[in-house]
DNA sequence: TTGTTTTTTTACCATTTGGTAAATCCACGA
DNA sequence: TCGTGGATTTACCAAATGGTAAAAAAACAA
Protein backbone atom coordinates (compact mmCIF):
# COMPACT_ATOMS: atom_id res chain seq x y z
CA UNK A 1 0.00 0.00 0.00
CA UNK A 2 1.26 3.63 -0.65
CA UNK A 3 2.18 4.76 2.51
CA UNK A 4 -0.86 7.14 3.44
CA UNK A 5 1.12 8.22 6.40
CA UNK A 6 2.63 11.83 5.46
CA UNK A 7 5.87 10.98 3.14
CA UNK A 8 5.26 12.52 0.17
CA UNK A 9 4.68 9.90 -2.74
CA UNK A 10 6.83 8.81 -4.66
CA UNK A 11 7.24 10.02 -8.54
CA UNK A 12 5.57 6.65 -10.00
CA UNK A 13 2.86 6.98 -7.55
CA UNK A 14 2.30 10.35 -8.82
CA UNK A 15 1.96 9.62 -12.21
CA UNK A 16 -0.38 6.37 -11.56
CA UNK A 17 -2.54 7.95 -9.24
CA UNK A 18 -2.77 10.97 -12.60
CA UNK A 19 -3.36 8.22 -14.84
CA UNK A 20 -5.80 6.53 -12.76
CA UNK A 21 -8.14 9.20 -11.72
CA UNK A 22 -7.90 10.52 -15.40
CA UNK A 23 -9.08 6.99 -16.82
CA UNK A 24 -11.84 7.16 -14.25
CA UNK A 25 -12.94 10.42 -15.02
CA UNK A 26 -13.11 9.18 -18.73
CA UNK A 27 -15.47 6.26 -17.76
CA UNK A 28 -17.29 7.60 -14.90
CA UNK A 29 -18.37 10.81 -16.73
CA UNK A 30 -19.16 8.16 -20.00
CA UNK A 31 -21.05 5.53 -17.79
CA UNK A 32 -21.87 6.61 -14.75
CA UNK A 33 -20.93 5.04 -11.03
CA UNK A 34 -22.35 2.25 -11.13
CA UNK A 35 -22.02 1.80 -15.12
CA UNK A 36 -18.19 2.30 -15.05
CA UNK A 37 -16.23 -1.03 -13.95
CA UNK A 38 -12.97 -1.30 -12.48
CA UNK A 39 -12.03 -3.38 -15.86
CA UNK A 40 -12.91 -0.36 -17.98
CA UNK A 41 -10.74 1.84 -15.79
CA UNK A 42 -7.75 -0.34 -15.92
CA UNK A 43 -8.04 -1.12 -19.26
CA UNK A 44 -8.36 2.69 -20.17
CA UNK A 45 -5.40 3.32 -17.92
CA UNK A 46 -2.88 0.39 -19.17
CA UNK A 47 -3.23 -0.74 -16.00
CA UNK A 48 -4.11 -4.23 -14.02
CA UNK A 49 -6.87 -4.17 -11.95
CA UNK A 50 -4.96 -5.10 -9.14
CA UNK A 51 -2.83 -2.60 -9.51
CA UNK A 52 -5.35 0.19 -9.41
CA UNK A 53 -6.82 -1.06 -6.08
CA UNK A 54 -3.09 -0.90 -4.90
CA UNK A 55 -3.45 3.08 -5.70
CA UNK A 56 -7.59 3.35 -4.47
CA UNK A 57 -8.78 1.66 -1.43
CA UNK A 58 -12.00 0.57 -4.11
CA UNK A 59 -14.28 2.00 -7.01
CA UNK A 60 -15.71 4.31 -4.63
CA UNK A 61 -12.33 5.81 -3.31
CA UNK A 62 -11.60 6.58 -7.15
CA UNK A 63 -15.13 8.45 -7.71
CA UNK A 64 -14.97 10.91 -4.25
CA UNK A 65 -11.30 11.39 -4.91
CA UNK A 66 -12.38 12.95 -8.32
CA UNK A 67 -15.63 14.37 -7.25
CA UNK A 68 -13.36 16.01 -4.88
CA UNK A 69 -11.01 17.47 -7.04
CA UNK A 70 -13.07 18.76 -9.30
CA UNK A 71 -15.25 20.56 -6.71
CA UNK A 72 -12.64 23.04 -6.64
CA UNK A 73 -11.99 23.75 -10.76
CA UNK A 74 -16.19 23.80 -10.47
CA UNK A 75 -16.43 26.60 -8.21
CA UNK A 76 -13.58 28.54 -9.33
CA UNK A 77 -15.80 30.33 -11.82
CA UNK A 78 -18.29 31.85 -9.49
CA UNK A 79 -15.33 32.69 -6.74
CA UNK A 80 -14.23 34.91 -9.29
CA UNK A 81 -17.50 36.79 -9.22
CA UNK A 82 -16.10 40.55 -8.29
CA UNK A 83 -18.90 42.08 -5.39
CA UNK A 84 -16.92 45.69 -6.43
CA UNK A 85 -17.02 44.86 -10.08
CA UNK A 86 -19.69 46.55 -12.32
CA UNK A 87 -22.48 44.20 -12.13
CA UNK A 88 -23.95 43.74 -15.03
CA UNK A 89 -20.40 43.02 -16.54
CA UNK A 90 -19.35 40.54 -13.63
CA UNK A 91 -22.83 37.95 -14.60
CA UNK A 92 -22.47 38.39 -17.67
CA UNK A 93 -18.77 37.34 -17.63
CA UNK A 94 -19.65 34.73 -15.17
CA UNK A 95 -21.62 33.22 -18.00
CA UNK A 96 -18.80 33.18 -20.45
CA UNK A 97 -16.50 31.26 -17.97
CA UNK A 98 -18.92 28.73 -17.02
CA UNK A 99 -19.70 28.31 -20.94
CA UNK A 100 -16.06 28.15 -21.69
CA UNK A 101 -15.49 25.48 -18.82
CA UNK A 102 -18.83 23.12 -20.36
CA UNK A 103 -16.91 23.30 -23.78
CA UNK A 104 -13.54 22.89 -22.11
CA UNK A 105 -14.24 19.95 -19.71
CA UNK A 106 -17.86 18.22 -20.91
CA UNK A 107 -16.39 15.13 -18.92
CA UNK A 108 -16.29 16.79 -15.23
CA UNK A 109 -19.66 18.64 -16.24
CA UNK A 110 -21.08 15.33 -16.54
CA UNK A 111 -19.61 13.14 -13.67
CA UNK A 112 -20.58 16.41 -11.70
CA UNK A 113 -24.47 15.47 -13.56
CA UNK A 114 -24.44 12.07 -12.89
CA UNK A 115 -23.45 12.55 -9.05
CA UNK A 116 -26.48 15.09 -8.46
CA UNK A 117 -29.04 13.40 -10.89
CA UNK A 118 -28.21 10.26 -8.48
CA UNK A 119 -29.05 12.47 -5.13
CA UNK A 120 -25.68 13.24 -4.80
CA UNK A 121 -24.80 10.53 -2.66
CA UNK A 122 -21.44 10.61 -2.81
CA UNK A 123 -20.90 14.14 -2.93
CA UNK A 124 -23.54 15.91 -0.58
CA UNK A 125 -21.21 16.68 2.50
CA UNK A 126 -19.26 18.48 -0.32
CA UNK A 127 -21.81 20.23 -1.49
CA UNK A 128 -23.00 21.23 1.47
CA UNK A 129 -19.22 22.50 3.22
CA UNK A 130 -18.21 24.25 -0.37
CA UNK A 131 -21.05 24.97 -2.46
CA UNK A 132 -23.55 25.66 -0.02
CA UNK A 133 -21.56 28.74 1.65
CA UNK A 134 -20.04 30.06 -2.05
CA UNK A 135 -23.58 30.22 -3.39
CA UNK A 136 -25.02 32.07 -0.08
CA UNK A 137 -22.16 34.54 -0.48
CA UNK A 138 -22.70 34.87 -4.03
CA UNK A 139 -26.52 35.91 -3.73
CA UNK A 140 -25.95 38.39 -1.18
CA UNK A 141 -23.74 39.84 -3.24
CA UNK A 142 -26.25 39.91 -6.18
CA UNK A 143 -28.99 40.81 -3.81
CA UNK A 144 -26.79 43.88 -2.37
CA UNK A 145 -26.36 45.05 -6.08
CA UNK A 146 -30.30 44.50 -6.62
CA UNK A 147 -31.03 46.64 -3.02
CA UNK A 148 -28.42 49.46 -4.38
CA UNK A 149 -30.21 49.56 -7.43
CA UNK A 150 -27.07 48.65 -9.69
CA UNK A 151 -29.78 46.18 -11.22
CA UNK A 152 -33.56 45.48 -11.48
CA UNK A 153 -35.28 43.45 -8.95
CA UNK A 154 -34.42 39.62 -9.62
CA UNK A 155 -34.04 36.24 -8.10
CA UNK A 156 -30.04 35.93 -7.28
CA UNK A 157 -31.06 32.21 -6.21
CA UNK A 158 -32.89 31.05 -9.74
CA UNK A 159 -30.42 33.81 -11.66
CA UNK A 160 -27.63 31.29 -10.82
CA UNK A 161 -29.87 28.61 -11.39
CA UNK A 162 -30.58 29.14 -14.79
CA UNK A 163 -26.96 30.30 -15.63
CA UNK A 164 -25.74 26.42 -14.64
CA UNK A 165 -28.97 25.17 -16.23
CA UNK A 166 -28.09 26.83 -19.51
CA UNK A 167 -24.17 26.16 -19.41
CA UNK A 168 -24.13 22.94 -18.22
CA UNK A 169 -26.51 21.77 -20.79
CA UNK A 170 -24.29 21.83 -23.72
CA UNK A 171 -21.88 19.38 -22.16
CA UNK A 172 -24.54 17.56 -20.39
CA UNK A 173 -27.19 17.24 -23.48
CA UNK A 174 -24.43 17.33 -25.94
CA UNK A 175 -25.98 13.57 -27.49
CA UNK A 176 -29.12 15.54 -27.95
CA UNK A 177 -27.70 18.47 -29.44
CA UNK A 178 -25.45 16.64 -32.24
CA UNK A 179 -28.77 15.10 -32.91
CA UNK A 180 -30.24 18.60 -33.25
CA UNK A 181 -27.67 20.82 -34.90
CA UNK A 182 -25.67 18.02 -36.71
CA UNK A 183 -22.58 16.75 -35.47
CA UNK A 184 -20.00 19.05 -37.47
CA UNK A 185 -21.55 22.49 -35.17
CA UNK A 186 -19.50 23.33 -32.40
CA UNK A 187 -22.66 24.92 -30.84
CA UNK A 188 -20.42 27.40 -29.18
CA UNK A 189 -20.16 31.08 -30.78
CA UNK A 190 -23.97 31.07 -31.33
CA UNK A 191 -24.56 29.88 -27.57
CA UNK A 192 -22.40 32.23 -26.30
CA UNK A 193 -23.89 35.18 -28.19
CA UNK A 194 -27.81 33.79 -27.33
CA UNK A 195 -26.86 33.63 -23.48
CA UNK A 196 -25.05 36.96 -23.13
CA UNK A 197 -28.12 38.48 -25.53
CA UNK A 198 -30.55 36.51 -22.66
CA UNK A 199 -29.26 37.12 -19.39
CA UNK A 200 -28.36 40.36 -20.85
CA UNK A 201 -31.97 41.06 -21.17
CA UNK A 202 -32.69 40.36 -18.02
CA UNK A 203 -30.05 42.76 -15.93
CA UNK A 204 -31.18 45.61 -17.95
CA UNK A 205 -34.60 45.40 -17.42
CA UNK A 206 -36.35 48.51 -16.08
CA UNK A 207 -33.71 50.38 -14.84
CA UNK A 208 -30.40 51.29 -16.86
CA UNK B 1 -45.11 -15.50 -23.68
CA UNK B 2 -47.62 -12.78 -23.88
CA UNK B 3 -48.78 -13.78 -27.32
CA UNK B 4 -47.05 -10.75 -28.99
CA UNK B 5 -48.87 -11.74 -32.44
CA UNK B 6 -51.67 -9.18 -32.14
CA UNK B 7 -55.08 -10.52 -30.06
CA UNK B 8 -55.52 -7.77 -27.58
CA UNK B 9 -53.77 -8.16 -23.94
CA UNK B 10 -55.88 -9.48 -20.78
CA UNK B 11 -56.55 -7.81 -18.30
CA UNK B 12 -53.59 -9.24 -16.26
CA UNK B 13 -51.30 -8.42 -18.56
CA UNK B 14 -51.94 -5.23 -19.06
CA UNK B 15 -52.43 -4.50 -15.64
CA UNK B 16 -48.95 -6.19 -14.67
CA UNK B 17 -47.41 -4.66 -17.41
CA UNK B 18 -48.34 -1.12 -16.15
CA UNK B 19 -47.30 -1.87 -12.37
CA UNK B 20 -44.23 -3.05 -13.96
CA UNK B 21 -43.39 -0.13 -16.47
CA UNK B 22 -44.33 2.22 -12.94
CA UNK B 23 -41.38 0.33 -10.59
CA UNK B 24 -39.07 0.46 -13.90
CA UNK B 25 -39.92 4.06 -14.09
CA UNK B 26 -38.85 4.59 -10.28
CA UNK B 27 -35.88 2.17 -10.37
CA UNK B 28 -34.28 3.75 -13.47
CA UNK B 29 -35.03 7.23 -12.85
CA UNK B 30 -33.28 6.96 -9.43
CA UNK B 31 -30.43 4.72 -10.42
CA UNK B 32 -29.69 4.86 -14.02
CA UNK B 33 -30.01 2.18 -16.37
CA UNK B 34 -26.94 0.36 -15.76
CA UNK B 35 -27.62 1.08 -11.52
CA UNK B 36 -31.01 -0.29 -12.11
CA UNK B 37 -31.39 -3.63 -11.12
CA UNK B 38 -34.22 -6.24 -11.98
CA UNK B 39 -34.72 -7.26 -8.44
CA UNK B 40 -35.07 -3.60 -7.39
CA UNK B 41 -37.66 -3.51 -10.34
CA UNK B 42 -39.28 -6.82 -9.50
CA UNK B 43 -39.37 -5.71 -5.30
CA UNK B 44 -40.74 -2.03 -6.48
CA UNK B 45 -43.60 -4.13 -8.81
CA UNK B 46 -44.44 -6.89 -5.66
CA UNK B 47 -43.63 -9.49 -8.15
CA UNK B 48 -40.65 -11.59 -8.95
CA UNK B 49 -38.05 -11.11 -11.46
CA UNK B 50 -39.25 -14.72 -13.66
CA UNK B 51 -42.66 -13.25 -13.87
CA UNK B 52 -41.41 -9.49 -14.88
CA UNK B 53 -39.33 -11.85 -17.41
CA UNK B 54 -42.34 -13.21 -18.55
CA UNK B 55 -44.14 -9.83 -19.40
CA UNK B 56 -41.01 -7.99 -21.34
CA UNK B 57 -38.03 -9.46 -22.99
CA UNK B 58 -35.36 -8.33 -20.59
CA UNK B 59 -33.80 -5.48 -18.88
CA UNK B 60 -32.98 -2.95 -22.18
CA UNK B 61 -36.95 -3.96 -22.88
CA UNK B 62 -38.25 -2.58 -20.36
CA UNK B 63 -35.91 0.53 -20.28
CA UNK B 64 -36.72 0.98 -24.31
CA UNK B 65 -40.66 0.34 -23.72
CA UNK B 66 -40.43 3.52 -20.85
CA UNK B 67 -38.42 5.58 -23.02
CA UNK B 68 -40.88 5.07 -26.04
CA UNK B 69 -44.26 5.20 -24.14
CA UNK B 70 -42.12 9.13 -22.13
CA UNK B 71 -41.33 10.97 -25.70
CA UNK B 72 -44.92 11.26 -26.84
CA UNK B 73 -45.15 13.28 -23.23
CA UNK B 74 -42.20 14.69 -23.83
CA UNK B 75 -42.95 16.30 -26.95
CA UNK B 76 -46.60 17.41 -25.81
CA UNK B 77 -45.82 20.63 -24.76
CA UNK B 78 -43.71 21.78 -27.80
CA UNK B 79 -46.15 20.22 -29.86
CA UNK B 80 -49.04 22.88 -28.93
CA UNK B 81 -47.05 25.71 -29.50
CA UNK B 82 -49.54 27.28 -32.05
CA UNK B 83 -47.58 29.30 -35.08
CA UNK B 84 -50.74 31.15 -35.16
CA UNK B 85 -50.95 32.61 -31.37
CA UNK B 86 -49.10 35.46 -30.07
CA UNK B 87 -45.47 34.73 -30.22
CA UNK B 88 -44.41 36.17 -26.65
CA UNK B 89 -47.44 34.19 -24.88
CA UNK B 90 -47.10 31.01 -27.24
CA UNK B 91 -43.42 31.28 -25.80
CA UNK B 92 -43.70 31.60 -22.02
CA UNK B 93 -46.69 29.36 -21.88
CA UNK B 94 -44.62 26.74 -23.07
CA UNK B 95 -41.95 27.25 -20.69
CA UNK B 96 -44.66 27.39 -18.40
CA UNK B 97 -46.00 24.34 -19.46
CA UNK B 98 -42.36 22.62 -19.54
CA UNK B 99 -41.65 24.31 -16.12
CA UNK B 100 -45.11 22.14 -14.87
CA UNK B 101 -43.70 18.99 -16.48
CA UNK B 102 -40.77 19.06 -14.79
CA UNK B 103 -42.20 19.47 -11.57
CA UNK B 104 -45.30 16.72 -12.28
CA UNK B 105 -43.42 14.10 -13.99
CA UNK B 106 -39.66 14.56 -12.13
CA UNK B 107 -39.32 10.81 -12.35
CA UNK B 108 -40.07 10.95 -16.28
CA UNK B 109 -37.27 14.07 -16.05
CA UNK B 110 -34.79 12.03 -15.35
CA UNK B 111 -35.35 8.90 -17.16
CA UNK B 112 -34.47 11.28 -19.52
CA UNK B 113 -31.60 12.97 -18.43
CA UNK B 114 -29.76 9.47 -17.48
CA UNK B 115 -30.09 8.70 -21.17
CA UNK B 116 -29.17 11.62 -22.87
CA UNK B 117 -26.14 12.21 -20.46
CA UNK B 118 -24.84 8.37 -21.94
CA UNK B 119 -24.76 9.44 -24.79
CA UNK B 120 -28.87 8.53 -26.13
CA UNK B 121 -27.31 4.64 -26.77
CA UNK B 122 -31.32 3.58 -26.40
CA UNK B 123 -33.18 6.45 -27.41
CA UNK B 124 -31.55 7.96 -30.78
CA UNK B 125 -33.22 6.53 -33.11
CA UNK B 126 -36.31 7.67 -31.36
CA UNK B 127 -35.20 10.99 -31.13
CA UNK B 128 -34.33 11.54 -34.90
CA UNK B 129 -37.67 9.98 -35.67
CA UNK B 130 -39.72 12.02 -33.31
CA UNK B 131 -37.96 14.71 -31.82
CA UNK B 132 -35.88 16.01 -34.40
CA UNK B 133 -38.71 17.00 -37.08
CA UNK B 134 -40.94 19.03 -34.32
CA UNK B 135 -37.34 20.99 -33.32
CA UNK B 136 -37.22 21.71 -36.98
CA UNK B 137 -40.71 22.60 -37.41
CA UNK B 138 -40.99 24.79 -34.50
CA UNK B 139 -37.48 26.35 -34.97
CA UNK B 140 -39.04 27.59 -38.30
CA UNK B 141 -42.28 28.75 -36.70
CA UNK B 142 -39.74 31.01 -34.50
CA UNK B 143 -37.91 32.31 -37.06
CA UNK B 144 -40.89 33.19 -38.77
CA UNK B 145 -41.71 35.46 -36.25
CA UNK B 146 -38.51 36.77 -35.87
CA UNK B 147 -38.39 37.92 -39.87
CA UNK B 148 -41.88 38.95 -39.80
CA UNK B 149 -40.25 41.22 -36.84
CA UNK B 150 -42.91 39.95 -34.15
CA UNK B 151 -40.35 38.86 -32.37
CA UNK B 152 -36.99 40.33 -31.93
CA UNK B 153 -33.98 38.62 -33.72
CA UNK B 154 -32.99 35.78 -31.15
CA UNK B 155 -31.56 32.24 -32.57
CA UNK B 156 -34.40 29.98 -32.20
CA UNK B 157 -32.64 26.66 -31.80
CA UNK B 158 -30.49 28.04 -28.63
CA UNK B 159 -34.26 29.58 -27.10
CA UNK B 160 -35.27 26.69 -27.15
CA UNK B 161 -32.42 24.89 -26.10
CA UNK B 162 -32.59 27.62 -22.84
CA UNK B 163 -35.92 26.71 -21.84
CA UNK B 164 -35.44 22.83 -21.79
CA UNK B 165 -32.03 23.34 -20.02
CA UNK B 166 -33.74 26.04 -17.27
CA UNK B 167 -37.18 23.88 -16.63
CA UNK B 168 -35.35 20.34 -16.59
CA UNK B 169 -32.76 21.48 -13.92
CA UNK B 170 -35.48 21.65 -11.43
CA UNK B 171 -36.02 17.83 -12.21
CA UNK B 172 -33.08 16.56 -12.82
CA UNK B 173 -30.87 19.01 -10.33
CA UNK B 174 -33.22 18.59 -7.27
CA UNK B 175 -30.74 16.76 -5.13
CA UNK B 176 -28.42 20.14 -5.77
CA UNK B 177 -31.62 22.80 -5.25
CA UNK B 178 -32.55 21.25 -2.05
CA UNK B 179 -29.03 21.74 -0.60
CA UNK B 180 -29.03 25.13 -1.56
CA UNK B 181 -32.37 26.34 -0.94
CA UNK B 182 -33.66 24.14 1.92
CA UNK B 183 -35.79 20.86 1.22
CA UNK B 184 -38.95 22.30 2.57
CA UNK B 185 -39.33 24.88 0.19
CA UNK B 186 -41.26 24.35 -3.45
CA UNK B 187 -39.39 26.45 -5.76
CA UNK B 188 -41.64 26.54 -8.33
CA UNK B 189 -43.81 29.94 -8.22
CA UNK B 190 -40.31 31.62 -7.29
CA UNK B 191 -38.55 29.40 -10.68
CA UNK B 192 -41.86 30.40 -12.75
CA UNK B 193 -41.27 33.96 -12.10
CA UNK B 194 -37.64 34.59 -12.52
CA UNK B 195 -38.15 31.88 -15.56
CA UNK B 196 -40.85 34.53 -16.75
CA UNK B 197 -38.78 37.64 -16.48
CA UNK B 198 -35.93 36.31 -18.25
CA UNK B 199 -37.24 35.14 -21.05
CA UNK B 200 -39.82 38.01 -21.23
CA UNK B 201 -37.25 40.32 -21.09
CA UNK B 202 -35.19 38.54 -24.13
CA UNK B 203 -38.62 38.52 -26.20
CA UNK B 204 -39.65 42.17 -25.76
CA UNK B 205 -35.80 43.09 -26.30
CA UNK B 206 -35.73 45.84 -29.40
CA UNK B 207 -38.76 45.64 -30.70
CA UNK B 208 -42.36 45.98 -28.48
C1' DT C 1 -66.26 -30.88 -13.88
C1' DT C 2 -62.71 -31.18 -17.01
C1' DG C 3 -59.36 -29.90 -20.29
C1' DT C 4 -56.61 -26.09 -21.89
C1' DT C 5 -54.29 -21.92 -21.71
C1' DT C 6 -52.29 -18.29 -19.14
C1' DT C 7 -49.72 -16.85 -15.14
C1' DT C 8 -46.54 -17.59 -11.35
C1' DT C 9 -43.11 -19.89 -8.71
C1' DT C 10 -39.06 -22.78 -7.73
C1' DA C 11 -34.70 -23.98 -8.65
C1' DC C 12 -31.09 -23.02 -11.20
C1' DC C 13 -27.07 -21.11 -14.31
C1' DA C 14 -23.30 -18.36 -16.52
C1' DT C 15 -21.21 -14.08 -16.43
C1' DT C 16 -19.71 -10.02 -14.52
C1' DT C 17 -17.67 -7.51 -11.07
C1' DG C 18 -15.44 -5.58 -6.94
C1' DG C 19 -12.02 -7.18 -4.33
C1' DT C 20 -7.94 -10.12 -2.07
C1' DA C 21 -3.67 -13.06 -1.17
C1' DA C 22 0.48 -14.13 -2.28
C1' DA C 23 4.10 -14.57 -5.28
C1' DT C 24 7.12 -11.99 -8.34
C1' DC C 25 9.36 -8.19 -10.30
C1' DC C 26 11.94 -4.08 -10.18
C1' DA C 27 14.09 0.39 -8.73
C1' DC C 28 17.42 2.16 -6.05
C1' DG C 29 20.45 3.32 -2.19
C1' DA C 30 24.36 1.38 0.56
C1' DT D 1 26.19 -5.93 -6.45
C1' DC D 2 23.20 -6.99 -3.35
C1' DG D 3 19.38 -6.39 -0.32
C1' DT D 4 15.11 -4.11 0.71
C1' DG D 5 10.88 -2.02 0.12
C1' DG D 6 7.83 -0.39 -3.21
C1' DA D 7 5.24 -1.82 -7.53
C1' DT D 8 3.03 -5.32 -10.37
C1' DT D 9 1.14 -9.64 -11.76
C1' DT D 10 -1.10 -14.15 -11.29
C1' DA D 11 -4.57 -16.72 -9.61
C1' DC D 12 -8.33 -16.58 -7.26
C1' DC D 13 -13.09 -15.70 -4.67
C1' DA D 14 -17.81 -14.42 -3.18
C1' DA D 15 -21.62 -11.81 -4.27
C1' DA D 16 -24.60 -9.78 -7.51
C1' DT D 17 -27.05 -9.98 -11.64
C1' DG D 18 -29.52 -10.95 -16.04
C1' DG D 19 -31.64 -14.68 -17.55
C1' DT D 20 -33.81 -19.69 -18.27
C1' DA D 21 -36.27 -24.30 -17.76
C1' DA D 22 -39.74 -26.59 -16.05
C1' DA D 23 -43.05 -27.51 -12.71
C1' DA D 24 -47.04 -25.74 -10.26
C1' DA D 25 -50.95 -22.92 -9.81
C1' DA D 26 -54.73 -19.99 -11.50
C1' DA D 27 -57.95 -18.68 -14.75
C1' DC D 28 -61.04 -19.77 -17.95
C1' DA D 29 -63.85 -22.06 -21.69
C1' DA D 30 -66.66 -26.10 -22.64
Amino acid sequence: MPESTAKQPSRIQQRNRRVILDAALEVFSKHGYRGATLDQIAAEAGLSKPNILYYFNGKEDIHVTLLSQLMETWLDPLVELDPDGDPRREILDYVERKLTMSRELPRESRLFANEILQGAPRIEPELRRHLKPLFDEKCAVIAGWVSEGKLPPLDPQHLIFSIWATTQHYADFEAQAQILLGPETDPSPRALAHLQAMFGALLDLPAQ
